[in-house]
This record gives C-alpha cells, sequence and structure tokens, in this order.
DNA sequence: ACTATCAAAATAATCGATTATCTGTCAAGG
DNA sequence: CCTTGACAGATAATCGATTATTTTGATAGT
C-alpha cells in the first residue's frame, strides 16, 4: 500500500496552499531558501537572462558557502531556469522567440489535458479549491505602478492555474505544468507589466473555472486552450518590438 | 539570431549520439560521473526503489566526498529518479502501480504528440537518424542470459525512441519524453527480463519507423501509441505478479 | 504497560581552504 | 600579419573538518 511515499515527482509542500503558516514553509537549509530568492529574482527579471552566474560574486553578494549555493542553483536546473556546463558553470536560461513559442505549445497541450483529467476525476475538494482561487484573483488588483501588487497577483495568477489542473491525479504531468508555467510567467514578468487592453483577464478565467466546476469539458478545455494562446500571442508581440530578434 | 544558445532545456551533451568517441563525453566532473553511475544504479535496480540514500554510506561506497555526490544526486532529482527533503536528505523514488500508469499515460500522450510533429518538421537527416537507429537496435539481441546484452539492448532501445521523435524542434518536449523515457525504463529493466511471448517487439519497431519515415501519419501514430501500450499492459501484470501493490 | 522527555548517536548541511580547469593575453615562430 | 604556445589570473570543483538537525534509545512519570 505504499504507506506516505507517493513516487517520482509526488506532490512536494514546496506550494503548499499559501494559507497562513504556522506550520513553517520547509524552506529550512539555506540550499532551500537560494533556491527561493534566486528562482525570484530570475523569473522577476532582476537576474538578466542568459547572463552568466560568476559563482564567487553570488557567494559574496548573497553571503553564503559555495555548498549552499550550488543546491540551490541544481534545483533551478530542475525548473529550467538554470543551465550548467561542466567546468564551465551555471547561467540564467535565456529567451527566444522558439522558445517561448514551445512553452505556449506545450502548454496548450498539457494543461488543457490536464484540465481534462481534472474535470474527469476532481472531486468537491477540487471544485471549491478552484472556485477560491478564482476569487481570490478576481479580487485581486494588478496595478503596475505597485510593483508589490504585480508580485502577489502574479502568485495568486500562478495558483489559479495549478489549482485548475490539480484535480487530475497524475503529479508527473502536474510536475511538468508546474515547470511551463515557471517558465512563462518569467516572460509576462519582464515583457507584461500590464494587460492588453482588449482582454477582460478576469473574465477568461472565470469561463475557464465556471465551466470546469460545471464538467463542461469541451467548453472549459476550449477557454483554457484559447487564454492560454492569447497570451503567448500578446508576449510574441512584446517581444519582438521590445526586446530581443 | 541567439548564436549558439538554444534557451531552456536546449539539448545538452548529455547523449550525443553514442558514435565513436573521440570527443570526450563530457563526463569531466566527478559530479557527473556519479550522475551516470548513479543513473544506471537505480535504473538497473541495483538501487532498491524507495530506500533511502545514506550519504556517508555512499560516499565510501563511490570513494567521493560529499560536494560532488550531492552534485550527482542533485541531477538525479531533475530526472524523476531521485527524491529530496531538506535535512532529511535523498531516497530513490518509489515505484507504484500508479506512477507506472501514469508515465505509460503520458508517453501515450508526449510521446506521440513529438513523433507526429517530427514528422511534420523532421527533415531527410532525421529520416537517416530514424532509419540508422532502427537497424542498429533489430541487429541487436536480447539475450536474458547475459546481461550486458541487455543493457546494450536497453541503450539502443531508448535512442530509438528519442531518435524517434528528435525531428520535433521543441527541447523542452524532448526532455519531458526522455525522462518518462527514463522512468519507464527502471520497470522494464527491474520486472522484464524478456519479452512477452506474444510480441514481435522488432516488428513494431519496424512498423513505426517506416511509417514515420513515409511520413504516414495517423499510421505511425496509431502504432507507437499501441506499442507503449502494449509495454505498460505488460509492465502492469509483471508488476502486480511479482511484486507491489 | 504506555507515553513523554532528554541525551547520545547518526546523519545532513555548511564552511574555508585547496586543487583542477578554463580563459585571456602576450610573445615567439612561421 | 596570423597562428601557436605558455603563462597568469579567474573561475569551478573538490576536499576535510565543523556545525546543525534529526533519529534513536533509554529513563522517568503516569
Amino acid at each position: 500500500m505504499v504507506p506516505d511515499d507517493d513516487g517520482a515527482f509526488a506532490p512536494t509542500t514546496e506550494d503548499a496552499p499559501s494559507s497562513s503558516g504556522f506550520l513553517d514553509d520547509g524552506k529550512n537549509t539555506i540550499g532551500s531558501q537560494l533556491a527561493s530568492r534566486l528562482r525570484e529574482a530570475i523569473i522577476s527579471g532582476e537576474l538578466q537572462a542568459g547572463s552568466k552566474i560568476n559563482l564567487d560574486k553570488a557567494r559574496k553578494t548573497f553571503n553564503v558557502s559555495l555548498s549552499p549555493l550550488r543546491e540551490g542553483l541544481a534545483r533551478l536546473i530542475s525548473d529550467g531556469l538554470v543551465e550548467f556546463e561542466d567546468n564551465r558553470g551555471y547561467r540564467v536560461s535565456s529567451i527566444s522567440l522558439a522558445n517561448l513559442e514551445e512553452i505556449t505549445t506545450l502548454r496548450e497541450e498539457f494543461e488543457v489535458f490536464a484540465l481534462r483529467e481534472s474535470m474527469r476525476l476532481g472531486d468537491v475538494e477540487w471544485e471549491g479549491n478552484v472556485m477560491r482561487a478564482l476569487h481570490r484573483l478576481n479580487r485581486t488588483e494588478r496595478d503596475a505602478a505597485r510593483p508589490e501588487t504585480l508580485e502577489r497577483w502574479e502568485e495568486l495568477h500562478r495558483e489559479f492555474h495549478l489549482t485548475l489542473i490539480s484535480g487530475c491525479g497524475k503529479p508527473i504531468l502536474l510536475h511538468f505544468c508546474r515547470l511551463l508555467l515557471n517558465l512563462n510567467d518569467r516572460y509576462r514578468r519582464v515583457f507584461l507589466t500590464r494587460t492588453s487592453g482588449d482582454r477582460n483577464v478576469s473574465q477568461e478565467h472565470s469561463e475557464i473555472a465556471q465551466g470546469a466546476v460545471a464538467r463542461d469539458l469541451d467548453y472549459a478545455c476550449d477557454m483554457l486552450r484559447q487564454h492560454i494562446h492569447r497570451t503567448g500571442t500578446n508576449l510574441r508581440k512584446h517581444l519582438a518590438t521590445k526586446g530581443i530578434l
């Protein structure tokens, strides 16, 4: 019966529902804390895509020793945010049009598949979690002027998308989707400070969530796919304008 | 044009076509070598699924220091073969019926998707690589009596499946498929020492490859899906018989 | 007997120093 | 003027020792 061990890619404590914390967050070791800080630094764009990570400088910046630094970086490799080469060290993963397009495509495939499975298998608790995540997201304003609201919104947005698919009963799939979401969020954080005018993102989220809870498989999946696709298209435009290529 | 940097999950040197090596394999550092040895030890079943990895013992066994040991283990986490918890250390990922079933399902989804994309996008070189991989695989006997032939066959089998989908132009997708293949191989190595009598695996591979090269999308995808599914079914039986659950 | 508590042993995490590898620069030879 | 090679500085990898945390096992109290 495999007592309390869920096997590979079992849902880690990593992003437990961020309810009021009097259970510690599991960010015990320096390595773990570093991983979080670095992840945030990369996703927020503070650490530029493609840039080399000098261990010695990083060590001084964060005031830690090599071992936990490497430990933290190693975890970001699993996240696809950092690349590593023997004797050459670490660098922040680069961004590119091709990379963005792949992320979008894969999200359309995997996340939609996971949503369908969630609707097929999810229980009432899952439904509740979805509605809660939707509510919390829609109640949070995204004000480009105040960065702290952006961060908060991103967190809730991520939480919403993950909750949507959390009923699928497939830990590995969830893991993949989480990675893709991470990678995608970096593009949004860097290139999209405000939402495009012709979209009502809150409404899009509501449509998806309501379709999901009503188990209207085709409708919900379609809405999600369009949602992801639109974001991809927007990002592509901004990427072409502001930046690379 | 992003000179020679393909972004996240860019195809690493990790498993370059194992042609005659006078280019070194990139297994330079102790950490890298350890990662390989440990991976093999886990996939082959030498390190039992679910078992704890005692750093001190491992350190002595492999005659290395902690740093490279942790380094190596960290990589296996990305591979989904090892799990980690703060202050509790590492353990070999467990196996379970649910895990096997998820792996099979996801392979059916993703590997088939990747194959379809490869057929859509792959060039002549890709076709050539597929035919070569097929030939090498079919020319290799799988003799349960001699373990070294098993290992060789597994390697070529893995290579075949990866080559099939290598034309898809989607590094992240390839990365995911590689992980799934790794996870799946462990089950086969542990539970299937010989192929089930009612299958002609060589023929199955040939049908897939020929369909792929002929760009017969639906046929090739269907064959691949059945191939994966059959393996899943076989493994499930053996798992239920010999072991767990 | 059962549970709670504390100390000792085992184990993981971290550090600072050392060793190995790589990268850029400059000089000698073609 | 370009290429090649050797040196020096920069950077990454590894080690051995130290510190922190968890687990175990024994003891005392109910």
